[in-house]
DNA sequence: GCATGATCATGC
DNA sequence: GCATGATCATGC
């Protein structure tokens, strides 16, 4: 087969085919092309494209094979603790032009045109090895009119559509939707585009498969996958719809009530998400489910109180002080997390003394608050960290902190978070005050006051 | 009553 | 034994 000319769907088969159990390196070799020269400025996806398929990057609106009509994707994913399988990375698509997509139903739109068929190679990702050494290992031809997910795809589509009309465009985030979503793309945050119904600027921004999705693909195709339960089993619905009809069954129900409903005795400390996940009928964990993974859903139980009141906060996995100062905001965790998880809060409100379920609330944290006081706490917490200045002073044997506070910031703030004080994790810089090498384990918070305001409407 | 430091309970 | 979600205890 001549490279560089046009293929077809077959050709490109064959073609990817061949390059299972083969290295950059490999693939290079047999092109005879110097090592020396090769630099990763374009990432595996150029190199590939360039030489095991003899094209050159085309332009970007339409798919790299004309007219087959499919695109490329070279894709990473690594082994996770516990040895199972997880993409690296979001599967990142086109750019969005704000002032153009919103012209076009979904059949007719760029993101369509331009990816409803993909040819993915995946490759294992390894630390600490070079690019080139990097094995391709699996192929797949992605045809979105043939997903099991079609219909949710096109719902996400829609979604991002009606905030470019509603002059929305600034306020997208990636835990918008739940399996095609929009990540950032561009150097910095000052890369912004212009969008047709406000003058606002907008983040520049990529349609993208989310890493939750992409994760579940890699565990069906390459491994891992026979025990994932879904929710969605002999139905029609969309997940939002098979949702709703759960809520409404059992909405108004007592804690009680939903015990004897589900025959559960229980003095569990998690009871609320025993019957949570009795509502879906399912066995697993709620959060285990093959909806909830892919669309990175993370399902909370949430108690108000008579008064309104929520009395506790949301705590996140205690973090190690030391990975802190290697991160900057812009590639944190944190940042990472907070603008790709969904949250699906259940909400038990207290009456008469009972807990009642109130029904649930979906949602992800505006883009707004993450730039602005989550960035502040982050910001500080990194330099409380890299200056050794964690003790403000000890009375009475308790050690107050320079951490931020839940009265200093209104969204979240830091607090200790292990098995008792001393459970702890090593200080990068020991600390000023104290002269300690290694400090009782903290996490970032969602403080209570913040997330009373989300569930204004149950009140 | 709330903010903050500290600790519990469960599952793997 | 640890990670994680959840909750307690105390002083202001």
């Amino acid at each position: 087969m001549k490279k560089g000319r046009l293929y077809n769907r077959q050709e490109i088969e064959v073609i990817s085919k061949s390059a299972i159990g083969k290295t950059m390196n490999d693939i290079l070799k047999e092109e005879l092309v110097s090592i020396g020269d090769i630099d990763n400025k374009g990432g595996l996806g150029q190199l590939i494209e360039q030489y095991l398929f003899g094209i050159q990057t085309n332009n970007e609106s339409e798919p790299d094979f004309m007219p087959a009509g499919i695109e490329l994707k070279v894709t990473p994913y690594k082994k996770i603790k516990g040895g199972k399988l997880s993409a690296k990375e979001r599967l990142v698509l086109n750019i969005i032009n704000y002032m153009e997509e919103w012209k076009n139903d979904f059949r007719h739109s760029h993101f369509w045109m331009k990816n409803n068929t993909i040819q993915l190679l995946w490759y294992l990702w390894e630390p600490n090895k070079d690019f080139k050494d990097f094995k391709i290992t699996h192929e797949k031809l992605m045809e979105l009119v043939q997903s099991e997910d079609i219909k949710q795809i096109e719902n996400d589509w829609n979604y991002i559509v009606s905030k470019i009309k509603e002059g929305k465009a600034h306020e997208l985030s990636e835990a918008d939707t739940m399996y095609l979503g929009t990540c950032t793309k561009g150097v910095n945050s000052s890369s912004t585009r212009e969008q047709p119904f406000s003058d606002i600027k907008a983040m520049q921004r990529a349609f993208c498969f989310k890493n939750s999705y992409m994760t579940q693909m890699v565990r069906k195709i390459i491994g891992d996958y026979s025990d994932v339960e879904k929710v969605l089993k002999g139905t029609n619905n969309t997940f939002n719809e098979y949702v709703n009809n759960v809520i409404e069954k059992y909405k108004g129900k007592t804690q009680k009530e939903l015990m004897k409903e589900f025959s559960i005795d229980s003095k569990a400390k998690n009871i609320n998400s025993m019957l949570i996940s009795r509502m879906f009928n399912v066995t697993s964990k709620l959060a285990d489910t093959e909806e909830f993974q892919k669309a990175n859903i993370i399902p909370k139980t949430i108690r108000i109180e008579e008064s309104g009141r929520i009395k506790e906060s949301i705590s996140f996995p205690s973090f190690k002080f030391n990975e802190i100062i290697e991160q900057e905001w812009e590639t944190c965790d944190l940042r990472e997390e907070l603008e790709t998880t969904k949250y699906m809060f259940f909400v038990f409100k207290k009456e008469k003394g009972e807990y009642v379920f109130k029904g649930i609330k979906l949602w992800n944290m505006p883009e707004t608050d993450i730039e602005t006081s989550v960035m502040e706490m982050w910001k500080k917490t990194y330099n409380t960290i890299l200056n050794g200045n964690i003790v403000r002073y000890i009375k009475d044997g308790k050690r107050k902190t320079n951490f931020v506070g839940m009265s200093e910031n209104e969204v979240c703030h830091v607090r200790p978070h292990g098995r008792d004080s001393r459970d702890t994790f090593k200080l990068p810089v020991a600390d000023k005050l104290t002269g300690a090498t290694e400090y009782t384990k903290q996490c970032f918070w969602i403080n209570s006051n913040y997330i009373k305001g989300i569930f204004e409407e149950f009140n």
